[in-house]
DNA sequence: CGATGATTTGACGAGCCTCAAGGTACGTGG
DNA sequence: CCACGTACCTTGAGGCTCGTCAAATCATCG
């Protein structure tokens, strides 16, 4: 039942770095399973130590912190070909919680292997570093968002960076793709109040220029959406896939 | 004259993971020098692929990116013991830009060894995603300070956390440590204005929280500090030294 | 058909930004 | 030795963005 990694259909997208062969069996041995899960599933929680590590192969999600005074920080939003759960794999605990917004499917990988595989597979090793570099540069860009950009910016920053991503996925159909996302949870990732999120939103929608409703994200002219968010519309680069 | 890792003064800090013997033998090999800049020097620019890559030995500095309508978002603040470059290392191209606060001696590392380094010595390898994972933990833990606190609460978690590393470098003497740092880059770090970062941080002065003035950081009631900033008190989590 | 969760809209006030000006320390050159 | 420039910190006034509170609408579901 389960996809063999030869057969992997996320490799097809060019936002992935090629792999060879060998790095495809080294994926194969590393695998030990497929999990599915329904929209709404907590996958792993903040300060705990997952036996297993993820691979999103459909599906989309959330990573969140959750702050003392029970507010909510929207990390990033997890994507099919996004790996989870490197943290408890190298540091030993997980910071941030992760859960899905979607149904999901999963490749399942034991944590207890991963320094083995590090040893005998260091390639996938520096890989695994790429990909931790590759979150490092997106929370750089997704602090600049929420500290220096006013509510119309930052929500447009965010629609773009999403829709751009599914755009690399496949998932942009029309100028428009599927998003499981509420509201509350792009208010908690840009830091702003459920109310302004909503009244930002349709100020975006008004002048035409990306339209959110009904679970479709849409967006018209990406180049006007590029500006205001004061992004260049450059591609996302190449990164690894575990 | 550049200090042989053997006789490393970072290491005998708690902060950082035991080195074994083959680990400082392998860092031995892999530096190839030393270098001082003063305050002020740009050591990596966004988007450039540096040759080298660094340890801060000593001195303090500053990761930021620069927006295109010339505002800068501070990223993160660099002590003795963090590595520089990694970004370059994996992916070939900074996403931030890296600048002393203070005068800094830095062990410099060769870009062209580091896949080399990475293959012959695996174990090292993992001790890199490790850090990478540690700057991405704490890149969650900025991104829901700046996007859900109040000014006085951001304030007062990024004092502290920078109180807490200073503290664990041993750079506090008596409540005290020194900061080389502007209140124009502490606004630049949490999103806010010179103006309003300066009225909060006096507002903490009066209320004897926490006193930074004439390049010196005091900190009376860590405890206090620590609920304004709405944190949990704990340790920062040990960490690998390259 | 009541209950729950998500989206929407309006009113009001506070927190934070901008603009503006002044103060202090320090270095440089006449 | 003093005038001047520069860099950083400080303080005040006014206004806009955004948060909070409140309530209505709508869809889904048992």
């Amino acid at each position: 039942m389960a996809t063999p990694c030869s057969q992997c259909p996320l490799r097809r997208h060019p936002i992935f770095k090629p792999m060879s062969e060998q790095d495809v069996k080294a994926m194969q041995k590393f695998k030990v399973g497929e999990l599915i899960i329904e929209a709404g599933t907590p996958l792993l929680i903040e300060g705990s130590n997952s036996p297993q590590l993820f691979t999103a192969l459909r599906g989309m999600g959330l990573r969140y912190k959750t702050t003392l005074d029970g507010g909510r920080q929207i990390v990033n939003f997890i994507f099919p070909g996004d790996f989870i759960g490197l943290q408890a794999g190298v540091m030993g605990e997980m910071a941030h919680s992760v859960e899905a917004s979607s149904k999901m499917t999963l490749c399942v990988f034991n944590r207890s292997e991963f320094w083995n595989f590090y040893k005998t597979h260091p390639e996938r090793g520096f890989d695994i570093t790429w990909l931790a570099a590759v979150e490092e540069h997106f929370l750089g860009e997704a602090l600049t968002a929420v500290g220096r950009r006013s509510a119309l910016e930052a929500l447009s920053w965010a629609l773009l960076r999403i829709f751009l991503r599914g755009e690399q996925m496949g998932l942009v159909h029309n100028r428009s793709m599927e998003l499981p996302f509420r509201q509350q949870d792009l208010a908690d990732a840009m830091g702003l109040s459920l109310v302004h999120t909503n009244k930002t939103l349709s100020k975006l929608r008004e002048r035409q220029l990306a339209n959110w409703s009904d679970g479709q994200l849409t967006i018209n002219d990406l180049a006007k959406l590029a500006v205001i968010a004061k992004v260049e519309l450059e591609s996302i680069p190449q990164r690894p896939l575990m």
